[in-house]
RNA sequence: GGAGAGGUGGCAGAGUGGUCGAAUGCGGCGGUCUUGAAAACCGUUGACGGGUUAAACCGUCCGGGGGUUCGAAUCCCUCCCUCUCCGCCA
């Protein structure tokens, strides 16, 4: 959400800066909300005025025993008007409230203009993608052998949910946990995160806050009858809902969080995308990073942030680059993100595997996530999240950035303790 | 699932229809004292919106929503949450 001041002032400059996302706003309609607002808030704080006078007065005279018949007659015919006032002025600012609700961040002057992911921008490239002397396979040639040891059964996974679920077995299920282990261990132990483990199903008030809600109602799976709850897309979401509704101190800051959780996903609108393995799940799992930071931190912490994600990777040795997300591309909730891409030599393609965001004060508003800055007045913060990483995906970077001529994987190094093995999906014969 | 008790400012905790946005304590901030600090003492200290150069000033907010009333923290309805006891249970 966006200071309403802005809806107020310059609302030019606003919508050409949303325009850099294609968000149109409706100058006209918000103009004529906010004049009908200002107009009807002034005479509904009038009559409130007016009636609170007036029972301080009735109620005076009553404390001195005087007759109060008089008063009461006059003041009787007040209350219509003031309910009508507050009944329409109530209407008005859920109509402001709605759009509010529903404008995109601003974006930082740093990210580029541009359509779609074909115009973000490389900052920087970490290792060199491997040279293969032998035929590449992907992550689900590699693994869907039910004969081996280890395997992703996608079958399974649409026999007992559906498509877009997958069963992992044996050495498979044991790297995928290696790997959320060693993210979570890698955050808390060197990179100054508190670990949090926290609610996979949220409220309403929390996916507003977080800014999935009201717009991205279809993208969430909600659970049934009248509970009004909703299966976690992100740990993003409950971590940074943990400030809501607070002041905190400035010591508090800055305040770093993870969680190891499974994402639910609806993926509405991506019928034909990626349907092959394990790369968009309803189900996936997820190390996220949360920071909630002083506003002047807030692009110093991305930077940060996103170095985190990095390490992971590097500690893997997964060749990566990092994207600058273009306007058109950049989401929400966010004023600037980074993407981190893994090589996927089964997609001869670089695939995003973690994206890191400044939210500025943007869900910190919504939220309502203040401080008390250092003239003691209430200030909002920022917040900033990241995949720290996507476990899944990792795994198949894994599998794929790993996998020898006889199809078995090897085990970087920093994984082979959790694993307990330096190589996995050894070939049972010849 | 059943019975009961509660939800009040950063925290604790009074307040049961009329200057109550709310006593008191803690915490925070400023000061006195002190070489400095602590203690003690004095003062100050809610959030949000409108308004102003700044103030004054006005409005809203006592878990959420609705109602009664000239007037609601206080009465009524409803929902949510917390605690205690019982039952069930990983």
């Amino acid at each position: 959400m966006l200071d309403a001041k802005l809806f107020r002032a310059d609302l030019q400059s606003l919508a050409n800066e949303l325009a850099r996302r294609d968000y149109v706003l409706d100058i006209d309609v918000v103009n004529s909300l906010e004049d009908r607002r200002r107009d009807l808030q002034t005479k509904t704080q009038e009559l409130q005025n007016q009636r609170n006078q007036r029972s301080k007065e009735i109620g005076a005279a009553k404390a001195r025993g005087d007759d109060i018949e008089p008063l009461l007659a006059e003041v009787n015919d007040m209350g219509d008007e003031l309910k009508r006032c507050e009944h329409d002025l109530a209407e008005l600012q859920g109509k402001l409230q709605a759009i509010s609700l529903s404008v995109p961040n601003l974006l930082d002057a740093s990210v580029p203009n541009g359509k779609s992911e074909d115009n973000n921008v490389e900052v920087r490239k970490w290792g060199e993608p491997r040279q293969f002397d032998f035929d590449v396979r992907d992550h689900v040639d590699l693994t869907s052998d039910l004969s081996r040891d280890g395997a992703l059964d996608f079958d399974s996974g649409a026999l007992i949910t559906g498509s877009r679920f997958t069963v992992m077995r044996n050495e498979i299920a044991r790297l995928h946990r290696a790997l959320a282990q060693f993210m979570l261990n890698l955050h808390t132990a060197e990179h100054g995160y508190t670990e949090l483990n926290v609610p996979f199903i949220v409220n309403s008030d929390s996916l507003t806050g977080t800014s999935q809600l009201p717009k991205f109602a279809e993208d969430l799976f909600a659970l049934e009858g009248d509970s009004g709850y909703y299966l976690i897309p992100t740990s993003e979401v409950p971590l940074t809902n943990l400030v809501r509704d607070k002041i905190l101190s400035p010591d508090d800051l800055p305040i770093k969080m993870t969680a190891h959780t499974p994402c639910f996903r609806s993926e509405a609108g991506s019928y034909g995308k990626d349907t092959r393995g394990m790369i968009r799940q309803h189900q996936f799992e997820k190390v996220e990073m949360v920071h909630i930071v002083h506003p002047e931190k807030s692009w110093d912490a991305l930077e940060e942030l996103t170095g985190h994600a990095e390490a992971v990777l590097q500690k893997l040795e997964l060749p990566y680059r990092v994207m600058t997300l273009c306007s058109g591309d950049t989401g929400f909730a966010a004023s600037k993100t980074y993407d981190i891409e893994v090589w996927l030599p089964g997609q001869d393609a670089y695939r995003e595997i973690s994206s890191c965001s400044n939210c500025t004060d943007f869900q910190a508003r919504r939220m309502k996530s203040r401080f008390r800055n250092e003239d003691g007045k209430t200030e909002l913060v920022h917040t900033l999240n990241g995949s720290g990483l996507a476990v899944g995906r990792t795994l198949v970077a894994v599998l794929e950035n790993n996998q020898q001529q006889d199809g078995s994987i090897s085990i970087p190094t920093v994984l082979q303790p959790l694993v307990g093995a330096d190589t996995i999906l050894k070939p049972t014969n010849g």
